[in-house]
DNA sequence: TCCATAGTTACTATAATAGTAACAAGGTTA
DNA sequence: TAACCTTGTTACTATTATAGTAACTATGGA
């Protein structure tokens, strides 16, 4: 029999993880109100919570301005979830290989919805800094996005393609359901995908999916991100599509293992 | 008037925090038997927390085995949550620009008690990797840590004093008080500390402290950390004491303006 | 097959929370 | 300066959520 839905949940909890979740890079200082009206509570139970959250060192409050920000023990916290997340230790060790063998940025990301999430990148010095999103809806612009809808299931994509606002960030970026469609069968069969300054000018990118083989569900992607005046598209493949579609499938391995 | 301290706190969100926080590097599964023992929470309210993180994709739970691990939605929670960290992004372009200088290892840590916490890390390529702790009590063993000590007040140092195990990692570990309050003095007069392999053979590191300009009391560390096969005590501190103790000066100007 | 252990559900007294309302403290505008 | 916001804090309960006991199920070893 399947209990009451609501006597094992506890809301208490999720309200407590969407506050803090509300501070983030562009937002590391809040007040009071504003977490009441964006976490959709009342603003003493905001206070109750935020106070709890100040007591435990999770978040730091300006005595004068009552300002919040984040306290050390969520840098702790932070630092330490993330490295108790097994798939990156499994997976970092391959990456940093890849990128000695190839002095290149590479960067992987894992599918949770219709969304990627960044699991560990790693730089090559030369490449110039760009600011990686953390979670991103835009797969339609990003080699590793087409990667992982190259491998989407039908209702999967539709709902995808139903939801996209393809927004354009370059003059490059694809903005046409029909011509991304055809990209991504190309990528399917060939195993891989292509960013030619589609996200971000002067930056180029190959991407290879990430399957789980026993479900075979697609459950992320990688990519070498390359500066477009050292590559072109044709180069790009030529140098790496075999090492990246290598280093896909030996991650993918590792994934498919991960989750069973 | 100071109302009921337990009014405004959330022991529901402190219990759910707490296990969340028990997933770290060593610790990446756990049974929601281990999780109850180790919370010193009851099985059924474990249950309930636990479903809840579940639910929210904190954590997954493996359906055959009910072994429990982190989530996607933890690995971009505790990415958002480091972002979020204001002193970070301060802290990070210094950091940097000194790194590409230099050309060396450096470590930046904040004290929270008797605790070094990691803040930002740029490590040179050429340093071997060793696996960096992101909680830390061995101040006796770490530049960071003799750093901090240096500036110390009395009664905190007493405090650290007291429970310090002196836990020693190589033969060079300071394992007596006396040895390492005539060095902090030292470090205190001279404004930086070293550790010469004291942590881990191989590794020689010069830190220096970071000081809230404004309440005069210290607020973490910087270290550089070289190997041991390219440098001596002596060249060490004759190529870096005055760069560890500029960058030091630095970035205590950001910890003063953003701490007030 | 039996036993031990881990996980799940039912139940309810008790404790915690939500929400209203009132108040205090600053800051802004007139 | 006064009036008026806005934000943060506290008091007060009705209501709800949680803690904890206990029973039950599932699973994997002996």
């Amino acid at each position: 029999m399947v209990p009451d839905p609501n006597v094992y949940f506890a809301k208490t909890l999720e309200k407590g993880l969407i506050i803090l979740g509300l501070f983030d890079k562009d937002h590391s200082r809040r007040t009071l109100s504003e977490i009441s009206r964006l976490a959709g509570i009342n603003k003493t139970s905001t206070y109750r919570l935020v106070n709890t959250l100040v007591l435990l060192g999770y978040l730091s409050k300006n005595a004068r301005s009552k300002a919040l920000r984040l306290g050390p023990k969520a840098l702790l916290f932070g630092h330490t979830i993330v490295q108790g997340y097994e798939l990156l230790h499994m997976v970092k060790p391959l990456i940093d290989e890849a990128h000695r063998l190839c002095n290149v940025t590479i960067d992987s990301t894992l599918v949770d919805g219709q969304t990627l999430l960044a699991l560990y990148r790693r730089e090559a010095s030369s490449t110039f800094f760009f600011r990686q999103p953390l979670a991103s809806e835009d797969l339609h612009a990003r080699a590793t996005g087409k990667a992982v809808l190259s491998r989407m299931d039908q209702s999967d994509l539709e709902t995808f393609l139903a939801k996209a606002p393809f927004k354009k960030f370059t003059p490059n970026t694809i903005d046409q359901a029909s011509v991304l469609l055809r990209q991504i069968e190309e990528d399917r069969v060939r195993g891989f995908s292509i960013n030619n300054e589609e996200y971000l000018q002067g930056l180029i990118c190959i991407g290879a999916p990430l399957m789980n083989f026993q479900t075979g569900k697609v459950a992320g992607a990688i990519s070498f991100d390359l500066p477009t005046n050292e590559y072109t598209v044709e180069s790009l493949i030529s140098t790496y599509a075999g090492q990246v579609t290598k280093l896909a499938n030996d991650i993918s391995e590792l994934v498919t293992m991960n989750e069973s």
